[in-house]
RNA sequence: GGGCAAUUAGCUCAGUGGUAGAGCAUCUCGUUGACGUCGAGAGGGUCGCAGGUUCAAGUCCUGCAUUGCCCACCA
């Protein structure tokens, strides 16, 4: 008999039950005992930022994917669980400069330690937060193959994004152009669209005309601007300004040279808007820049990457910052008396998501990836591969159709790629993966032959410059590699593939031999679960880059959660200082219970707050499904493991809780299938309490017999697999102590017993007694009887008498206080006593020396119960209404199935029976009054 | 401006056309052996509002309200 302590400990075991799992390599699927044709599982891990320690949103993604993975494993799946980090470029170097300029001794770090040095200390800050990050992982229990670890920075990523950067070029899909991006002046880069959060703020509206002659006036909250203006548009239908279109007009407003404002038309102007007019200027701002394109204008710069007035400005205006040059020209207009109005308004500024600067539109020469150019070979563009993924499958293969959940989430992501513009994926930051491109001045090239010419749509650049494009620096001498670094989603985007092998040239595994094959026993991938926010970000890009560069889904199915909160409703940020570390949770409840409180309660697609409470109600929970099994444990018999278990022996209880069991197994595993792990855990958790140790275990302590032990035991095996996905730390640790040798993760899940065949149902009649029990006890309670006192029960139990007579033990000692039990058929009608009704069987519980009215509690306590008896009599006779009022009616008769007729029917003969009962309790407790 | 979601017990949330659910909280009672990290019970709901479809609506449809999110615009 195994000493087990009272209480789960899970800081003393959890530690070593992860050393056991790792060190018997399992995790590794290659190393999983399966026949060779297997079915594949396969998910890569979001690689979480190596920007510092992971929060409780990585916790919830753990829970997910493991519990998912370890149920896929024990189906006998090769289960593959790629593990990751990624080197997060914008966030990481954000962060890190942010520290050094914390810490006080920087204030500019870039300027003070220069790239080398910058990206050696951001390395090592990498490396560090990598480890605890693992250790993190390792921490939550997640069952990953940490033999096929990546990290997005690694040299067999970059080979990946090197080779697929080269592919792009030369299907002329990425292209180097001059053109207005967003720029945060704060962390001099560009940023992608996605990269900007909107934040609502107030303006001033100021509207104004450009001179005393000028026929339309136009408004602006950016007047710094307005010295690049190049033409001024309104709608074709405007009749106010139909008679300008066309003309152009001069006006020196104080920029280097008297500005040529043209008056153009474009029906995307609103008549209603401000003035119905707009003064258009390229060079800073994203629609104006699409006008620009459109009518062919000109260009003009007036406010420069540093955040300064340009001097196309004006000489007035160079240098000044955008704040200065602001007042400056509002002033110059009000002196000129230019301006008309000046009004507050609430507009959306775009700030940098990583630098919290407003960022400003500036023309500049980027790398972008075109999504609305055909792919050579293919009459599609990298939209329409985006798209067909989740509509008609890619290359309109049904079989390769991504299955979203929830579904509306489909929805979002086609209305985003309809309005997705070109991809900028240059950044001027520093740590991340530099551009794999090289220039040369023609000058220097010995052999002019092996040039490579760029295309025509790269603008500004210098006609003697030679430009190379390959996964691998250039051989020849001479070349220097573009200073520009690449938007880390383009990293992220190859995630799936990536890390299985591609391009074969890389190696899949680290510190193992070479295994091309992992690409085509993997992916696509089966299984992929992500927070909302980063459908865009990373779901679209992987998509895009999956697609594209080897053919193929990134992956089969996405589940996609939302966001955890705090129990406020608020999200968890720094700067609200509200974070919960998870490991301080795994201290004090254990992973177990985090696990389960991140996952129950948690519906797809849907924001969660997270309560401390419900993780220690979790941690209560698995403390009793540890004294479960050591009460089981510590009283079987050691034989009880070995014998079948022999079906005529049963008692109707036995029966019950085998067949709940096969009801267990069925809804676990149709619950995981279909994502809805929160009921899956809810299910186990309502049979581990409610059936298997409230009933069947205590009424194992009234009727023992060897079956009774080998169904404990049984049951308590099935249940440790079935929670096993779950809360893989307890579950291990008990199954260690059933005497088990294999490891319970690499158990088989449990199968249906399909004993509902044998257990016939009217066997199942033991709820019967279930409720004969709860019956009596209910009434213990509501009549106040003391607990001590024994009482009498007579049961007219018509044909189920014998039935009841084999449960006798457990109708008188579960928790009923029956001293005197008398089981018949039938019999007369007892006065006298309280009277109580279970389906067509009569209960009464004699008065006589139990409980006396008024005297043990008063006229007031009977008056108590009498009134919640009128109260349950009302209940009762309103829902007799509801159903006979349907049973009346000729629509209901005809349409409604037979079915649920027959149903009512029945239900409407026990809420009768059951309040004749009321009523004659009623009426005895009111003549003892 | 367009779209999406939510609105159910005091709180947090499940709910798949056919008797409104769980956990927590509250109240009552109990507990000397698997577990006080426990057990037995109770109370608490016109399912946001208004229409419609249906024999039957928390569930489907329409409109409205409130809250939140996404996208676009923000001249």
């Amino acid at each position: 008999m195994p000493e087990i302590p009272k209480t789960y400990n899970p800081r003393e075991v959890e530690d070593k039950i992860y050393k056991i799992w790792e060190e018997s390599g399992y995790f590794n699927p290659d190393n999983l005992d399966l026949p060779p044709k297997a079915e594949k599982f396969s998910v890569a891990m979001p690689p979480p930022n190596v920007t510092g320690i992971l929060h409780l949103g990585h916790a919830l993604e753990n829970s997910l994917m493991d519990t998912m993975i370890r149920y896929q494993r024990m189906q006998g799946k090769k289960a593959l669980l790629i593990p990751g980090t990624d080197h997060a470029a914008v966030a990481t170097q954000a962060k890190v400069e942010s520290d050094l300029v914390k810490s006080g001794k920087y204030k500019n770090p870039r300027q003070e330690l220069g790239r080398e040095k910058l990206l050696e200390i951001i390395r090592d800050f990498a490396e560090q937060s990598k480890a605890t990050i693992l250790g993190q992982i390792r921490k939550m229990g997640t069952s990953c193959d940490w033999d096929r670890m990546a990290y997005t920075f690694d040299k067999d990523r970059t080979r990946a994004v090197n080779e697929v950067f080269a592919r792009m070029y030369r299907d002329g899909l990425i292209y180097r152009g001059y053109r207005v991006v967003n720029w945060s002046v704060k962390g001099q880069s560009t940023c992608s669209d996605e990269e900007l959060v909107y934040v609502e703020r107030t303006a001033k509206l100021y509207t104004f005309k450009y001179s005393k002659e000028f026929p339309i006036s136009i408004a602006t909250t950016r007047p710094e601007t307005k010295l690049g203006d190049m033409a001024v548009a309104v709608n074709p239908k405007d009749k106010r300004y139909k008679k300008y279109i066309g003309q152009t007009f001069i006006v020196d407003i104080g920029a280097a040279k008297p500005l040529k404002i043209k008056i153009i038309a474009d029906e995307s102007m609103d008549i209603k808007f401000g003035t119905g007019a707009v003064g258009v200027t390229p060079a800073h701002s994203m629609t104006d820049y699409d006008l620009y394109v459109k009518h062919k204008l000109e260009l003009v710069q007036v406010i420069s990457k540093n955040g300064k007035m340009t001097a196309e400005a004006g000489k007035e205006y160079q240098n000044l910052s955008i704040e200065e040059a602001r007042k400056k020209f509002v002033k110059w207009l009000e002196e000129n008396k230019l301006l008309i109005k000046e009004e507050d308004i609430t507009q959306n500024v775009g700030i940098s998501d990583r630098f919290g600067d407003v960022v400003e539109v500036l023309p500049m020469t980027q790398w972008f990836v075109g999504v609305n150019k055909k792919i050579p070979g293919k009459e599609k563009c990298l939209k329409d591969l985006m798209r067909e993924a989740v509509t008609v499958g890619h290359n309109g293969d049904a079989k390769q159709k991504i299955k979203i959940t929830p579904d509306r989430f489909g929805k979002i992501y086609l209305n985003w790629i309809d309005n997705l513009r070109d991809w900028c994926i240059s950044r001027q930051i520093w740590w991340g993966h530099r551009i794999p491109v090289w220039y040369r001045d023609k000058s220097q090239i010995p052999n002019p032959k092996s040039q490579i010419n760029l295309k025509s749509e790269i603008q500004n650049s210098k006609a003697d410059q030679e430009i190379y494009i390959g996964t691998e620096p250039p051989k020849s001498e001479g070349w220097t590699q573009d200073i520009d670094t690449l938007d880390t989603w383009f990293s992220s985007g190859l995630w799936t593939f990536s890390t299985l092998g591609w391009p074969a040239s890389a190696k899949a595994t680290t510190g193992k031999p070479e295994k091309l094959n992992d690409l085509k026993e993997f992916h696509p991938t089966s299984w992929m679960q992500m927070g909302s926010e980063l459908v865009f970000f990373w779901m679209a890009r992987m998509i895009l880059m999956s697609t594209y560069a080897i053919d193929q889904i990134p992956f089969k199915e996405v589940y996609i959660h939302g966001i955890l909160r705090d129990k406020a409703g608020r999200k968890f940020s720094k700067s609200l200082g509200n974070g919960i570390d998870p490991l301080e949770i795994i201290k004090k409840y254990g992973a177990d219970a985090l696990r389960l409180s991140l996952i129950i309660g948690a519906t797809p697609g849907n924001d969660m707050r997270f309560f401390e409470e419900r993780v220690e109600g979790y941690r209560n929970f698995v403390n009793k499904l540890w004294n479960i099994s050591r009460y089981i444990l510590q009283t079987k018999n050691d034989r009880a493991n070995t014998e079948e278990i022999a079906i005529d022996k049963l008692t109707p209880i036995d029966k019950w809780i085998l067949v709940e069991t096969d009801v267990l197994i069925k809804e676990v595993g149709e619950n995981i299938n279909s994502y809805n792990f929160s009921q899956a855990g809810e299910k186990l958790q309502d049979f581990t309490r409610n059936y298997f140790a409230d009933w069947y275990i205590e009424a194992s302590k009234l009727e023992n017999s060897p079956e009774k032990q080998k169904i404990l035991i049984n049951i308590l095996k099935i249940l440790l697999k079935l929670w096993h996905p779950f809360i893989p730390f307890v579950t291990e640790t008990v199954w260690k102590k059933t005497g088990e040798r294999r490891l319970l993760m690499i158990e088989k899940w449990p199968k249906e017993m399909n004993i509902v065949k044998l257990v016939k149902s009217s066997d199942i009649f033991y709820l019967v007694i279930k409720d004969i029990i709860s019956a009596i006890r209910n009434a213990r309670a509501e009549n106040k009887i003391e607990p001590s006192k024994k009482i009498k029960a007579v049961i007219y139990a018509g044909r189920y008498a014998n039935f009841i007579k084999e449960n006798e033990t457990l109708i008188r000692k579960m928790r009923t206080g029956i001293g005197e039990l008398e089981i018949k058929k039938a019999g007369k009608k007892i006065d006298n006593a309280i009277y109580l009704a279970v389906g067509g069987i009569d209960i009464y519980l004699p008065l006589e020396g139990m409980i006396d009215f008024p005297a043990s509690g008063g006229s007031a306590e009977g008056g108590e119960i009498i009134r919640a008896l009128v109260k349950k009599i009302d209940k009762g006779e309103k829902q007799i209404d509801a159903i006979n009022k349907n049973l009346a009616d000729k629509n209901f008769l005809a349409k409604a199935p037979a079915k649920v007729v027959e149903e009512f029917k029945k239900r409407i003969k026990a809420e009768k029976e059951n309040i004749a009962k009321l009523n004659e309790r009623k009426r005895l407790l009111s003549n003892q009054l």
